[in-house]
Formats: structure tokens, C-alpha cells, sequence
DNA sequence: TTGCTTGTCTAGCGATGCTAGGATCGAGTC
DNA sequence: GACTCGATCCTAGCATCGCTAGACAAGCAA
């Protein structure tokens, strides 16, 4: 049973260092350059390696998105986990949020972009994806103001710093005022 | 001379059919299926001849993205005119952008998008982009509110519907409440 | 009629995602 | 310790992609 036990172990961590190449190479270079033979000179292993683990390139940006998602969900959590008042405690979710897609936009192209073959919105949806929106939640149900599904809220405020986060980093808008722009969706959104 | 007219003209034509076709294509079976093979053999000419009017994929996307541009200015100015009182105004631009982002998904992806190799937010940005941000301008400065910059104020009204836009076609955003979402946006973003 | 420009097509290059089929290696049995 | 056999991995290849070189034909000028 051990030798199984080892293998399994060693598949496993395999697997991991797939997930993390592809990440890797995706923030480096973009997902364009995440190729079957370039991801598999990087792990040193051959391509239909890669399909032991993975049905397609598919499934590797989602297990991307997946590992993405949890770290985002915990730096929403901790950048607003010791802000006083809930104003300023959705100005730092912003922030942290708008941080985090500058920070890795292949990671966030993953999650928010690409077709990772994952289910959003729905029973099936992973884990990993729902606690990332529940991490905004928590937060912004807070100044949801009254009458107002909070649920429905986040969607909306999530959508607003979506957009502002795509279209400043594919050049659309400048990203000068970011800073005020987030002021901007605080201040009109938030009911505190 | 009249030859030499005849030809350039046959070959504008040419150029729109080009256009055109790319985007029945991409409306129909997605961008992925516009393959330079695939829309040579729809306007029944070879491959090299699409090279001939364009550097390649990229600037067909760029053009298909132009006329739609055009277009979405044309359909929020239509929305907007007729509608009295800014806040029902700023409601029928939202409803207006939206449903151009709901019924030309690939004209949209080439506007906002995917990579056209155009220039956003700059001098030397193409005519028909500027005239589509200020189709927007023109009616949301009219509630940026005291102090807000009308531009800034465009910028983030306009990410938040694309937000929206994008999340919901990508299945992110669960599609039922568009309507809630619409109006929960401006009521608290304008400021009438 | 002859030569030349202009326009178009055939054929092909390197790269992509993905897969079939053979080789190799190692665990378990005698 | 030798052998069998299944799991594991790699080589080689398929169809398709964007794009281009070079051959070929059509039509204008001399």
C-alpha cells in the first residue's frame, strides 16, 4: 500500500507544479504563451503528461482560476478585517480587490475572463469561486441599504469594480484615477 | 481614369464584404470560428486577398469593432433622445447599452474586449471610439453631480455596465435580474 | 504583338491543441 | 533471482491555425 500511497503523492505533487508553471508562465509572458509543449518543457515531462492530469488547457486555466480565487477571497478578507466602519471598510475591499487583479492579471483573466470549464452561479459552482464571492458579501451586505438584497448588491458592486479592473488593464481607461474612481464608487454605492 | 475608379470602388466593396462577413461569423459561431480560411471561403476569395486589405486577423477584428462603435453611439443617442427628465434618461441608456451588448455579443467583444489594435483613451484614438464615449458624455454629465468630473463620472458609469455586460454573457452574473441591477445603479450613481 | 504591372491563387511554413501506439520500467509472483 | 504484466511515459503524427513566398494569369501600355 505505501508504494501506491508514494505514487499517488508524487501524481499529486506533480499536479501542483503543473498548476503552479502555468500560472507562472501566464503572468510572465500571458496565457497566449501557455502552450501544451511550452508548459511541458517547463515541468520536464512530455505533453500527454499534461493530459494525464488535465482533460485540455482548459481545465488547467480553471484549476488556475480555482487557486486564484481562494487567495482572492483572502485578501479581500484580510485587507478589510481590521478597518474600522463599514465605508471605509468597502474602500479597502475595493482597493484590495483592484490590487489584486493589477497584481495578477493572468490569475484574474483565469477567474473573471477565460473559460476555465467551470460552473458560475449555480449549485455546482466550485467551492473555491463561491467563497470568493461570499468574502465580498460579508463585507458589502453591510451598506447594502435598506430594501436593497444584499446578494443583489454585491453582484452590482462586484460588476462595477470588474469593469473598472478589465478596462483599465486592457488600456481602455487611464489608470491615473483609479484611486478616485474607487472614491467615487464608494461614496455613490455604499449606503452607510 | 473611370478604370482605375472602378476598381478602387470594387474594392471598398470588397473590404465591407470582408467586414461584414467577419462579423455574421463571429455573431453566429463565435470569434473563434472566424478563421482566415473560413471567412476567404465565405467571400469566395483566397486567403492572401483578406491580407490585402488587412495586416491580419487582429486589424479585421479592429475594424469590425469600429462600425459597431458607430453603431452603439447611433442606439444611445436613439434611446436617449425621446426620454424626458435626466434620471428616465440615464435608465434608457443603460437599458440601451446593455441590450447592444446582449444582442451583438461578438460585435461587443471587439469593441471592449479583444485586442483590434486600436488606441482607447488617447489623441490618436479612432473617430467612431471617441464618438461613442461621448455619446455616453452627452448624457450622463448631465448627473455627475457638483464636484464630479462629467468625464470620471462617464468612466465609471460606463465600467459598471460593463461589468455587468461582460459578467452576465459569461455566465458569471446569473442573467434574471438585469432589470434590478439596472436600476439599482442609477439610483445611486446619478445624481438628478 | 510584346512586355509589364497588377491582382490572385496554390502551396507551404512554423506553431497550435490533442492523441494513437509503441517502448520502458517496476511491482508482484514463482 | 528471473519473469510476467500492467502502469507510465514518450515519440511521432493529425488536423488546424495565422500568415507568406512564389508561380501564374489578366489586362493595360508601347
Amino acid at each position: 500500500m505505501s508504494v501506491q500511497e508514494r505514487k499517488q503523492r508524487e501524481r499529486a505533487e506533480r499536479e501542483r507544479l503543473i498548476v503552479a508553471t502555468a500560472r507562472e508562465l501566464a503572468e510572465q509572458q500571458g496565457w497566449d504563451a501557455v502552450t501544451t509543449r511550452q508548459l511541458a518543457e517547463r515541468i520536464e515531462y512530455s505533453q500527454p503528461v499534461l493530459y494525464s492530469h488535465f482533460r485540455g488547457k482548459r481545465e488547467i486555466i480553471g484549476a488556475v482560476a480555482l487557486q486564484g480565487a481562494t487567495e482572492m477571497a483572502a485578501a479581500v478578507r484580510a485587507a478589510t478585517a481590521a478597518v474600522d466602519g463599514p465605508r471605509e471598510r468597502v474602500a479597502a475591499l475595493a482597493r484590495a480587490y483592484l490590487d489584486f487583479a493589477a497584481r495578477n492579471p493572468a490569475v484574474y483573466d483565469a477567474i473573471f475572463q477565460l473559460d476555465g470549464g467551470l460552473a458560475y452561479a449555480q449549485e455546482d459552482t466550485p467551492e473555491p469561486l463561491k467563497d470568493a464571492f461570499a468574502a465580498l458579501l460579508e463585507c458589502l451586505g453591510e451598506v447594502a441599504g435598506d430594501g436593497v438584497d444584499p446578494g443583489l448588491f454585491t453582484e452590482v458592486f462586484w460588476a462595477s469594480l470588474h469593469g473598472v479592473a478589465t478596462l483599465t488593464r486592457s488600456g481602455r481607461l487611464p489608470p491615473e484615477y483609479t484611486e478616485r474612481r474607487v472614491e467615487l464608487l464608494v461614496d455613490r454605492l455604499a449606503v452607510v
